[in-house]
DNA sequence: ATAAGTGTACTACCCCATATAGTGCAGTTG
DNA sequence: CAACTGCACTATATGGGGTAGTACACTTAT
């Protein structure tokens, strides 16, 4: 997976977090599991090594992934867990938008219905 | 008031740019009357006059404002219908947004939580 | 032990956005 | 006329993003 966009005005190495992020949420990347070498990963996606190390340090200072010179890195053990910790955190921006768009004067419902999850998921989990 | 904030990381023009528009939607500045003029803005806000134009330039292009030369810049008749119609756009955005934290395993109910108007609600738990 | 692959640390360079600084011009207003 | 307005232009400095290349120490498989 992990596309990179080089013409959407977006840093590649913040689409490259985003993505192995995404690959660990999704469970393309397991807990533990070994990710692409920096090396691989350059030459598959025609990027500098230097950038996707920056990505891979970025997500290893926050503790997503491990490294292990000479062997290669590793989704961590915990990593959906401070993923989904990180998450929380983004719930003041979702806010902040939200207050946006009311501002503006877009209708109520229509951010919830934006917000809500439309994927035909009739998710009658019961949340135990 | 359009405070600015040289250290947010975000530009200072972007900053501008969302202040007048604020200040257009809060009342601020109706639709009509008059805007700080470049150089009053530029020594108000100890930002260079370069800057300030840069903001306004965007704002004229999106039909926000209505320069005058020689006279000043002022709020567009129409301002908030197209602010109002800009802000539409970004409900996909919104969406985006919630995908990700739900994708993360932030709680549904936490979400449309951080969403909700939090003028002194009245507990509805019944969820319509 | 050798070879290949790994993460990591450098240095150097380029491009572009952001921002500042200064000058000047044409138009409007009092 | 004088003072203000938006606007255009050039020049410069700074920093982030990205590339390029080299080197080192470590691990792994042959």
């Amino acid at each position: 997976m992990l596309l990179i966009d080089k013409f959407s005005g977006k840093p590649v190495y913040e689409q490259l977090i985003e993505g192995v992020e995404r690959g660990i949420l999704t469970g393309v990347y397991a807990e533990g599991s070994q990710l692409p070498s920096l090396r691989e990963l350059s030459a598959v996606l025609s990027v500098n090594p230097n950038t996707i190390q920056k990505s891979y340090a970025e997500l290893t200072r926050r503790g997503v992934i491990l490294p292990a010179p000479g062997s290669g890195c590793y989704v961590a053990p915990n990593a959906r867990e401070v993923l989904r910790r990180e998450a929380s955190n983004k719930l003041e921006a979702l806010r902040v938008l939200a207050d946006e768009l009311r501002l503006a004067g877009v209708d109520e419902q229509d951010i919830l219905a934006a917000v809500r999850s439309q994927d035909k998921v009739n998710d009658k989990k019961e949340v135990k």
